[in-house]
DNA sequence: TCTTCCATGTCAGCATTTTGACATAGTCCG
DNA sequence: CGGACTATGTCAAAATGCTGACATGGAAGA
């Protein structure tokens, strides 16, 4: 029994502007609680899962560049990197290798975590890409993209 | 795809930043920082401006549906109120209509100042929606909408 | 009717994230 | 060379959001 369906709204011509936001906040929301549920089993949250998955592609960043890849704040980044290298999970360079940025690399052991917990996580990609048509994936990932550039600046 | 990992991929993508997750979390990022921006002006941050734009179409909510509207818990939801209740914007039945639930319902000046920051947040929608083609907009949202739908349940 | 179950409002504690600030290391010109 | 600028790491504090828990009011079903 569920009544919380999303009640037709008064005006349904009502500008789709209003409602792009909300839908975007909605899916992104959705995808939020389901990546959550999945990787619980896996003892890692959603940062946490997003810092691995982005040092096993691209070794040796920075903690400012994760914090940017995951879009958060370089202090939020420093407290998840805190905690997956007290989890042995990552090490971070103790010399700047340029600049004052530390290098920061998965272990072995955050390697295996992370593919571990990959499984999960694109099952949960999956459930949501079938939802949408083949053909329409392509355009559906080019117009994320330009709509995020188009307000980044 | 060179991936051979206990898990293959839901599909084709050498990259992180191709799949339908980041791009989604991406989007979504952007959206909140730019209404965050355009926000500040008007003095309501992006939960509050969410509160009021849903009290302005459904008069009368409760504290729960309005969280789960916002995509918050009751909780958080409650914390938003307090303040807009606190800055006059809002008022909050004494006594429950049905059941334990509070109607909530926009005062004169909580319709005043949503009016005026209606035009800000308007701009940023116009912005993301003006970056893709126009005849793909209508199966932009009806893909968020399913997406969103299939990770629900 | 009564009993069980669900939804709501609310309190408390904890986790997460952000804002603000500062020192340091490198770069870009003058 | 030297100063301005940028980027990074880090600390401190506040804001924000969530989990857990509890009591209450209604509704559904035995």
């Amino acid at each position: 029994m569920e009544e919380h369906g999303p009640v037709p709204p008064p005006h349904p011509a009502e500008d789709v502007t209003e409602h792009v936001g909300y839908r975007l906040k909605r899916a992104a929301a959705a995808l939020r609680g389901a990546m959550d549920r999945a990787l619980r089993d896996h003892g890692l949250t959603v940062p946490q899962y997003s810092c691995l998955e982005l040092l096993d592609e691209r070794p040796g960043l920075s903690s400012a560049e994760l914090a940017r890849g995951t879009f958060v704040t370089r202090q939020s980044a420093h407290v998840v990197l805190r905690g997956l290298e007290d989890a042995g999970l990552l090490a971070r360079a103790a010399h700047a290798g340029h600049g004052r940025a530390l290098p920061v690399h998965l272990t072995p052991a955050g390697r295996e975590r992370l593919h571990a917990a990959r499984g999960a996580v694109y099952a949960v990609e999956s459930r949501m890409i079938e939802a949408v048509p083949a053909r329409r994936l392509a355009a559906l990932l080019a117009d994320l993209d330009t709509m995020a550039a188009a307000l980044g600046e």
